[in-house]
DNA sequence: TATTAATACTACGTTAGTCGTAGTACGACA
DNA sequence: TGTCGTACTACGACTAACGTAGTATTAATA
């Protein structure tokens, strides 16, 4: 089965990962199933990869973080919220996207 | 204007540079030049990447490197050329792409 | 003819994102 | 009691791309 390498969705795991976001705020393992399981078990982004990110975009103002002093019988999370400044870098990017799509393609198509 | 940056790009420039090598030999200022006007200016890749890109690719065994010993008023060049270990990257490279593009897809189009 | 612009690279150290490996700790279940 | 799943954290390695700088030749222009 092909997947997809780090190295090709790289410039996207911000953007995916704020998008999930856009739901409520999630923590990272919920995030890392739901990227598994939306993609059709074709992306699994490594743990190291998403705690590094949500740390890069809380330190940019893009996400915030906060405890679940509120446990019931749950275990202790830690969960982000997309901010203001973060909805507004996504829409960016997913512009870029759209941009990038049309670019790579005229160069893809080719064959 | 929007541009693309090298981060979102990042895991095509191989691809790219392949694609535009399938059309014949070519060399590091012509490939950069055809990368610029194919996508519309919205692509400039940096002069490193893309020699640095040419390095990996020939040690990869992508591509293979000769001089333009024959110069008639041109100057000294190194032309690369696509191998055929390059040409089934390169069409790996292209199913990853389209499945990326569904995956990616599947994000950014909840919005 | 002198100078500038365009061409065609090369060198080198830095940065940033991802990775591999490892380890911690708690809860559920058998 | 032990294993599995959950929910992380730490740390060093790797590598693609970057910025800056510099070299050298040819073509165009003043």
């Amino acid at each position: 089965m092909i997947t997809i390498s780090s190295d090709v969705i790289r410039g996207y795991n911000d953007t995916i990962i704020l998008c999930l976001l856009l739901d409520g705020p999630s923590y990272g393992y919920e995030i890392s199933k739901k990227i598994k399981s939306l993609s059709g078990e074709k992306y699994i982004i490594k743990e190291t990869t998403l705690y590094s990110a949500f740390n890069r975009m809380e330190k940019n103002g893009y996400v915030a973080s906060f405890q679940n002093e509120d446990i019931l019988g749950g275990k202790r999370r830690t969960y982000y919220r997309i901010t203001d400044k973060g909805r507004q870098y996504y829409r960016e990017k997913c512009e870029e996207w759209m941009l990038t799509k049309e670019v790579v393609e005229r160069f893809i198509k080719r064959d």
